[in-house]
Order: C-alpha cells, then structure tokens, then sequence
DNA sequence: GTTTCTGCAAAACCTTTGCAGCTAG
DNA sequence: CTAGCTGCAAAGGTTTTGCAGAAAC
C-alpha cells in the first residue's frame, strides 16, 4: 500500500521538489511546459532541477492527475485537472484557455467511434481562437 | 498571380522535389512523419534531401493542403486531406485511420465559443480507440 | 540574370538517461 | 541501512538554419 501526499504523483516520496513542482503547477491558469515550470520555480529561488519536473510532470500525467496538451512548438504542456472530463477553449494571442463541459461531443464521439467499429475511444478536443480582450479595434 | 501546379505548396516552384514528396504522401493511407517520407523516397531511389522533406511538408501544413497531428513521440505527422473539413478516428494499435464528418462537432465549437466572446475559432478534434482488428479475443 | 530551392552539415530544441551523492522511510 | 529521488551533464531525437551551388523563371 503506498501511501502518497494528496497532489503528488502515486506511489512516490513526498519530496521537497515534487511538492513545490505540484504547487507551482498549481498555481497556475493555464497549461504550462516543463521549461516553464522551472522557470517560475527558479523565479521564486525554489531550486529544482529541470529534470526533476520533467519527471515530476510525468509521473503526474501518468496517473491522470494532469491535463496534457502538446503544443505547435513542440513542447509539452500541463495543467491540473479539476477532475470531469472537460476540453478547453484557448485564446491564440494571450494564451488564456477557458475550461468548457462538452456533453455533446461526448456522445458524438461515442456513437462516430461504436459506427466504424471502434472500441475504447477517448477524444481530444481544442477549440483555439480570439478572446474577447484580445480583438483588434 | 503565382501559378502553382496543383497539390503542390502554394506560390512555390514546382520542383521535382516537392513533387516527389507530394506524391509520396498522396501515396500513403495513414498519417506520416517528415522522417518516414524521406525513407520511402530513398527506398524507392528518389533522392530528396531531409531538410527538403521538412521544408516542403511544412509549406503543406500552411497552405492547409494537409492535416497535421502531433504524436506522443514527439514526431510529427501528415496526410493529404480531401478538402472539405474533417477529424479522425485513429487505431492506438495499428494506426489506421478514418476520417469522420462532425457536422455536430463544428456547430457545438461554434456556440461555445461565442458563449465565451471568443472569435475566429478553429478546433481540433482527435479520437482514439481501437479498431475491430485490433480488438483482443 | 535573378530569385528561389536544395543539400549538407551544424545548430537549436525539447526531453531522456546514467550515475554519484543525498534523502525518506 | 535500503530503496528511491535529485542534480548535473551528456546523450538522444526531431526539427531548423546557414550557406554555397543548382535549378526555375
């Protein structure tokens, strides 16, 4: 029986740098990559080592406990999840991503997925475009 | 007015690189990485440098002449889209693919963005599963 | 003749890994 | 003490870039 730290990957050590990792995760709105991660940790005079969160980021989405997306640049994004599934609404200038519950697409993947033979789906959905703040004019 | 050869990238120089990686991709059935053009072009004798591949694959992608989708991998991949606008059921085991039509999926987006003040969105929807084939027992 | 493209090799990137030393249990 | 974790630096992999020569216009 492991008994690990709630927020913390499953079945680790409760770990200076994996708590901070988690909190600084936690600390912030939108996805962010492992580059990132250490950065605002850096800013903050927490040392870790960029390793370590890659490897903390990991082990988190490896348990579900972190929404991953990957990004056109390459790099790997993640961001605590509050739970239900959910998708999200990213705005492609100041990067402010709003969580939205799709019911709809649910069923609609469900139901495209079972129609071609398809078992065990899982979906991803991103809806990128232009907040309202972000509008020109 | 740039008159370019069709299927080839938009307001470029129909060379008979571009035109070898074009028909390569035309060519395939699932999605493919730079990396796996370029080893079907040299196994196939057809000498087109790595960078060429890469250059010309993302010209496609701008042109939106492609669809692009981002591997757990890290790589890369592409396939020549049919023009209308469409998603995928992609097998986590064999990788085939099939493309599905989400009128639903394009109206939901919509409303949901708007719901929110966003403008100019664009989605992406990825589900996969595993297909009939691939299906255990 | 000019502009654009190609190929190569080097560089840039993000990410992973090996390993010695440190830490939690 | 022992198993697991960290940090560093090196290695790995994909993708980009600089530049001289070649090709298209």
């Amino acid at each position: 029986m492991t008994s690990t730290e709630p927020g913390l990957p499953e079945g680790t050590r409760p770990t200076r740098q994996r708590r901070a990792v988690v909190a600084a995760l936690g600390r912030q709105d939108e996805f962010r990559s492992a580059q990132e991660i250490h950065e605002v940790l850096r800013e903050e005079g927490d040392r870790v080592g960029l390793a370590t969160v890659y490897r903390t980021l990991q082990a988190l989405a490896a348990g579900e406990d972190v929404d991953v997306l990957r990004g056109e640049d390459g790099e790997t994004r993640y961001r605590l999840c509050s739970g239900s599934h959910h998708h999200h609404l990213v705005c492609r200038d100041c990067g402010r991503a709003v969580e939205v519950e799709g019911p709809a697409v649910e069923r609609w993947a469900d139901a495209v997925a079972r129609e071609h033979g398809f078992d065990e789906v899982s979906h991803t959905v991103e809806l990128v475009g232009r907040c309202g703040d972000c509008r020109p004019g």
